[in-house]
DNA sequence: CGCCACTTCTGCGAAATCCGCAAGCTTTGA
DNA sequence: TCAAAGCTTGCGGATTTCGCAGAAGTGGCG
């Protein structure tokens, strides 16, 4: 009774683990479909899953169980910190000299930083602060980004009001 | 077998419907721990979560799904849609003249944006983007955001590479 | 103080889900 | 042709989820 199954479904979409550039796999059709199932609703059972994608239960649950692995995919509570109350919320863009990258990484390390992407417009690097109050986020900003080497000068964005964060591509 | 509980929690951290400025109600300590333990593993099974806040299962499904009902939280998959594949995403900082608050909603409303903030920076508005590919991209910025009344206007920032992206505040 | 309405927590069974495992099949690639 | 991957079906047992009834705490009010 698996008749209507994605009609015998190779090959093509099935997932040659061709790499993309930056060395993570890219991912089939197949494994999409689960990730947004999971971005609709993080606790969907497998098996609801599994019939919205054609695929048995418990491929379900070894693919989940990869991507989690792999860290392509995590599946966590979010919340906009500004509602749930006590903190201070910031984005930082940073002019770097030399190498960008090792400053992202610095950057990384830190507690405080939520976010941090590579960006090509004017500045090279922006990074999202989530700090206790406003001594903490000066202290962040000033003392410690502004302190490393390689980092030219920043320019910040406090936050005032989060209107959208959702988590859905794909599902357009 | 309930002793080591939160020494008869009351009052103070109970939820007092005592209400933040922009409506949402303001957490007590125990909601907090639960979002904590969600923000680990957001498929964390309730009796675990219990076991760890001090509340019963049946408790903490109430707490949770109130949580979830009310938007305070949302549990889903995160995935950098970048290392997923085939997706352009950028960071837009806008300059509004006039009513900001009614350029966000606009922004809102749009499925490409995923990412709305009203900041106190140079910008007015940051807005994250996730385009299938540049030509999507190029129309989402110029076509439908720079057209908006009220932008003055935009400066973009294009991801080249996501280096962190947690949901771990509250874990410090 | 007593009563009532309301909310939250607890303590159950019953139902559903998760998890590991085994055997068989197909496709891919060396 | 053989080995490796990945999927499916099937299966119990452990765990989790779910709904509900009853207990417990709170706040309003006469």
């Amino acid at each position: 009774m698996h008749s209507e199954r994605v009609a015998s479904r190779s090959a093509d979409q099935r997932d040659s683990p061709r790499e993309s550039r930056n060395g993570s796999p890219t991912l089939d059709a197949v494994s999409l479909a689960i990730i947004q199932q999971l971005q609709e609703d993080g606790r969907r059972p497998y098996a609801a899953i599994g019939k919205a994608v054609g695929l048995s239960e418990a491929a379900v649950r070894q693919r989940v169980q990869k991507l989690l692995d792999q860290g392509v995919m995590q599946i966590v509570a979010v919340t906009d910190p500004l509602t749930v109350g006590f903190r201070r919320q910031a984005m930082v863009g940073i002019h770097v000299e030399g190498d960008v990258e090792s400053i992202a990484d610095v950057l990384t390390d830190m507690s405080e930083v939520e976010y941090v992407v590579m960006t090509a417009g004017s500045f090279d690097i922006l990074a999202e602060i989530v700090c206790e109050d406003d001594d903490h986020l000066l202290d962040v900003i000033n003392k410690r980004i502004r302190a490393l080497p390689g980092v030219r000068s920043t320019e910040s964005f406090v936050y005032m009001k989060l209107k959208k964060q959702t988590y859905m591509w794909g599902t357009r």
